[in-house]
Parts: structure tokens; C-alpha cells; sequence
DNA sequence: AAGATTCATGCATAGCTATGCAATGCAGTC
DNA sequence: GACTGCATTGCATAGCTATGCATGAATCTT
């Protein structure tokens, strides 16, 4: 039973009289078509509602024009920016999204059969990690996949992302170049690249200037942040500087010291990650490091479609240098002016 | 030329002298087919790591499986929580989804000749609008389509909505109570009808309790929240009741009055729509109307589904009552024992 | 004017799966 | 032993588009 409404090229072809070859070459503007032929296929396609079926299409193309997006934490505020941009930057260029949501314990394993079915032309991996036995999977089907900032320890798959490791540092240097001597560090989730990266860094420049690193645990989220600055502020040794693993934990971290009594930018100096639109509020003002979202996008599409289109399917590691934005959560140098010798970092 | 690990059904039948629609049958447990056959059949698919071709099951079957969602606004803290939600529970449904994104200001219009050529069996369109005339394409082509929060003013598809007037009547009724006695709105945008809907249900109860409405502009955004209360506190009749058409905006507007140095929740009150995560940090404690989300996409999708199952198109509007939560940025009934008559509600 | 080009269209098939119907073989029945 | 019935498998085709190749018609060439 074929309902009504669904026209095919070849009932077109059928009401014009041609052969439905014509009317597949006319809808594509093919100029050995006559014209003629092809205005009067075109003005009856219009008429009837022609849509074509891009399975069919598919089927006979060996291109699906569709490529899978796995994100997980859509819902933390700094990936719908992603999402939005990834999906309408994908739409411009012609290809569609089809999109699947996963939890961060959860792997990404169990949904690659899904894309794979739908014959993805790639795939874009988005805060979620691949094991290395579904990227031999992916190769074998010749589907070309991006990670989004994250990136597989055996280097077998593409993947963008932010400097993280870089970002830290900067963190580190601007944090002592304004004279802070009790350094923390509020983590994000333990098994994430972003999180050892951003933390990595950061002490590391910090270890190097003969400073030690307190560390609270932490998932990426508000709770977190609020909770360990909870623990930080009630420890014996309070820090005057606490970089974040992301923006989000950050803001909890500040809403913590502020109902602890503690000033933000004066007394603590609070620095973030990411540049989500929160932390440019005048609640916040939150110094962080920027992300670059666009060009990390930009990058990931270019290497995707690149591969896609030359079908090649090497691994092609991109990291793209985040930038620190200044606002007011951290201390500014003149106040830190009575810092002692950096000897006593400890205690 | 085929690559080489696209395994297809005739691949699998042609290796074990079998015919392709035995494997067909076999791959689905058919009982028909001998057990020892399906064994048989399942361990080669499981060995050559077999994936169905979607496309070619969808051209076979005259079902894609694919829910199209198109969505706006998919950066304002709301929607994720929606789009996570959805496609986790159409996953769970076992279908898939295509994601289009669309700025607001655009027409869905343009995006549905793409959603239609993929076969999508159904479509949920999310805070935005669709045209009477694309409606009756839809219906044309024998596609259910659900608008999530937002419905057709000409009632010709199927939607479902938080009970937005039914919401600002509870705000209405609750600041009443609490013995305010200056009333604001801020508005969001204003096509569309939770706006719309937020405001009348607000205004009406208001209006015949013999208040009036003061009325900023607005869209949505932190931002506009931001403004509109610089502008209702730097006039002549500062509110001390304001309703914000969501809680992005209400958060603005607090951060708005405290720059003024306006204490919220005690010399002014605000109160927000939606209940996002944000509305419950303690530097906001929010007062707010929580939508049912989880209703509300349960409602969505056993709607769209059973259209799609049953083949009817008829139209369902559903309306899910939200619930007041009570935070902290409402002043206590109490401290509005000083109020005078309520004549005096203008100027 | 006859052959050579070019133009416009049609024919046939690939691409992959699901499924109605036919066919085969076998056990059971009287 | 012939017949019925069942279990299992195969054959053929639908579903829709794109495209290589062939065909036929028209135009051009000299």
C-alpha cells in the first residue's frame, strides 16, 4: 500500500512520458538534458511535492551524506554550544546529523553498530572515549572518525583538541606573575584527557617554580566545584589560588567561598576553563581560559570531510591553543606585592 | 568498487551455499528457519562483523526509524536537558534520530524538504514554529509531527506544552498572596506562546485582583533580563514583584538588582519559569515554576509514536500542569504585612 | 548529399534487504 | 504405498535512484 502522498521520479516520469533516467538527470541539473525537458521536470516536481528518497540515493551512491555525532554531557553547559555549531556548520555543508547521546561511564561500544547500520559517512566523537577495539572496527568499515576533545592513547583515530596541557600552564604562569603562593587544583573526571591535560600543566609549571599542588576531586559539575572548595576553605591550609578543571565548577567553587564569607578576587583567586557564557556575568566575572570552539569545529570538520572525501583514514592529531581571558576572580598583581620569597610554598 | 569490509546478506549466503533470504530470516530469529541454520547464520554474521544496511531495510520495509527533531534555542540551559532526554528515550525506544538545528528567527520551512527526504517517520520540532503550510505538507506525506512547548495557533498539529498560562497564574496567585503589591513582567520573545501564554495567565489574575502590569521586553536571554531590570529599578515605580518569562532571564534580572544594590528576596521579588539547575545554586535560590519535562516528552512521544503505529494523523494538544517551587527570592508572606490597600496598586 | 558530430533521451542494472509464494524433502497416517 | 501435512529453504520481486552505455535524431561539415 503506497500512501498517497509519496511521489517518486518514477510516477514523474510516468505523468511526463520520458523515461525516469530523464527526470533523475533533469532534477540534477544535468545539461545534456534539453532545457526544456528539465524546466518542465523541475515545474512538475515543484507541483506535486516531489521529494526525493535519499536512502534510495544512497543505496545507489555509496554516500549516506550523514554523519554521526556521539556526545555525552550535552546537558553541561559547554557542549550545546558545540553541538549547535557542529550540526548547523555540518548542515551548511550538505551532510545531516544523526545523533546519539550516551552517558560518560557508559561506552561508546554498545552504540557503534546503531551508526554503523545507518551508514554514517563519519563520525564525530564528542566528549566520550573510543575503545581501541571499535576504532579497528571503524577502519574496517572505512568510516573516518573525529574525536572532539579527547584523544586516544594509542593514537589510532583523529582527534582535535583544545591545549589542554598548554592552557594549564598559562593558568599556572598568570597565577604566579601575580604572586599567589598557595596553589589548588579542583579536578574534573578522573578518566578524562581534558582533566590529566588541564591538571598536568598546571602543576607541572607550578612543581617547576617550587610550589606544590593541593588537589581536590571533582566531576565537571557545580556540585563538585562547590563541595571542594567546602573542603579547601575548611582545611588547614587554605589556598589563594584555585584553578578549575572546567568553568561550571568553577562558578560552584565561587558560590562556595562567597557563602563561606570569602572574597573572590581578593582574598581567593578563582580561574576557570572553557568560557561559558555564565562566566562573563557580573555575578562571576570569571577569569578562564578560553576555548576555541569555532576553530576546534572548523578543524574537526576539515579533517572528517577531508578524509571522507580523499578516503583515507590516517590519524591526524590537531591541538588548538586555548587564550586566557582576564576578568576579576583572580587577584591582581598590586595586591599580591606582599607575597614572601616563593622558599616558603610549603605549609 | 566495494570496500572491503562492507559484509552484505548475500556476502553471508554466498559463503555458506545459502540462499540471501534464508539469512534474512535467519538474522531475525525467524522460526521458520531450522535452529541449526540460525546458529550457523549468526555466528558467521557475528564472525565477519555483519551490519544490516538501514537504507536498504528502510526502502524495503517503508519505515526509516528515524525521528527527525529540530530544535532552536539549543544553547539556552533548557533545551539540552530536553534533547538529552528525547534522544535517550528514543534510543531506548529503538529509534534513531536526525538533529536539525535552526536559529529562531528562520522558519523551520527550509529544513523540512531535508527532513522529508531522509523518511523520517516522525518529527518533533521543539521551541519553534511551523507554518500551516508545511504542516499540510507533513500531513501530505503521512508524517506525524509533535511541537514540543509550543502549539499551531490553528490547531493542526498534534502538540504538547507545559501549562504556561496555567504556570503565570500560579506566579500570579503566589505573589499575591505573599502580599505583593508593584507587579512586572519581563517578557521573552514575543512570537512565540509560551510567552504569550506566561504573560496572560499572569496579567488576567493580576488584573482582576485590580493590579496593574508593568511590561519590559525581552528575549529569553540572561542578557535581556539583565536590562529590563536596570530599566523597572531606575523608574519612577520599581516593582517589588517581578515574573520573568524564564529562569535565564530571572537570573539576569537578580544579578541586575544586586549590581543596584537591591536585595532579591527582601526589598524585591523575583520568580522564573522552567526550574534549570541554575535556579537552585545558593547564589540564586530561585523561586520558580518547574516544567513536567519528563511528562512532557513522555506525553510527546506516546503521542508521535502511536501516530506513526496506528497511521493516524488526527491532532493532540496536551497540557501538562507545572508545579511552584519555593526558593529563596520571593519575599515571605510576612515581611509583606506592611502592604496598604490594594487600591493604591498604581503609582 | 552523405558521412561525422553533437545532442537528447531511453534501457538496463546495481545497490541491499524483506517477504509472498513456490518448491522440496521428510515424517506420519490409514 | 499413496496421501496429507509440516518443516525448511529458495526464487523472484519490490522499494527508489543514479549512471554507464546504447540509441535515435538533429545538426554540421565539406
Amino acid at each position: 500500500m503506497r500512501s498517497v502522498g509519496r511521489v517518486t521520479s518514477v510516477d514523474l516520469a510516468h505523468t511526463l512520458g520520458i523515461a525516469q533516467s530523464t527526470v533523475s538527470r533533469a532534477l540534477s541539473n544535468d545539461t545534456r538534458i534539453a532545457l526544456k525537458t528539465r524546466e518542465r521536470v523541475q515545474a512538475l516536481a515543484l507541483e506535486v511535492g516531489y521529494t526525493p528518497n535519499a536512502f534510495a540515493r544512497s543505496l545507489s551512491t555509496q554516500q549516506s551524506k550523514l554523519i554521526g555525532i556521539v556526545m555525552s554531557e550535552m546537558t553541561s553547559p559547554f557542549y550545546p554550544f558545540v553541538l549547535e555549531k557542529l550540526t548547523s556548520s555540518l548542515h551548511d555543508l550538505g551532510w545531516r546529523v544523526l545523533l546519539f547521546s550516551t552517558d560518560s561511564d557508559h561506552d561508546v561500544d554498545d552504540l557503534l553498530p546503531l551508526v554503523l547500520e545507518y551508514q554514517c559517512d563519519g563520525l564525530i566523537i564528542a566528549s566520550a572515549n573510543l575503545s581501541s577495539h571499535m576504532s579497528e572496527t571503524l577502519i574496517r568499515h572505512g568510516t573516518p572518525v573525529v574525536l572532539f576533545n579527547r584523544y586516544a592513547s594509542d593514537a589510532s583515530s583523529s582527534a582535535v583538541c583544545c591545549d589542554n596541557r598548554g592552557g594549564g600552564r598559562l593558568v599556572a604562569d598568570y597565577l604566579l606573575a601575580s604572586g599567589h603562593t598557595r596553589y589548588a587544583y579542583i579536578a574534573g573526571r578522573e578518566n578524562t584527557s581534558t582533566n590529566r591535560d588541564r591538571e598536568l600543566g598546571y602543576t607541572a609549571r607550578l612543581e617547576a617554580a617550587g610550589f606544590t599542588v593541593q588537589r581536590e576531586t571533582g566531576n565537571f559539575t557545580y556540585e563538585a566545584g562547590f563541595a571542594a572548595m567546602g573542603r579547601l576553605l575548611s582545611g588547614s591550609d587554605a589556598p589563594d589560588a584555585v584553578f578549575c578543571a572546567n568553568d561550571i565548577t568553577a562558578i560552584g567553587a565561587i558560590d562556595a567561598a562567597r557563602e563561606l564569607g570569602v572574597q573572590v578576587g581578593h582574598e581567593i583567586s578563582v580561574i576557570g576553563f572553557d568560557d561559558i557564557p555564565m562566566a562573563a556575568w557580573s555575578a562571576y566575572k570569571l577569569t578562564t581560559v578560553r576555548q576555541p570552539v569555532e576553530a576546534m569545529i572548523d578543524s574537526s570538520l576539515e579533517i572528517l570531510i577531508g578524509a571522507i572525501e580523499n578516503h583515507v583514514l590516517g590519524s591526524n592529531l590537531r591541538f588548538i591553543p586555548g587564550s586566557l581571558i582576564e576578568r576579576g576572580s583572580v587577584r591582581k598583581s598590586a595586591e599580591g606585592r606582599k607575597r614572601s620569597a616563593k622558599g616558603d610554598s610549603h605549609e
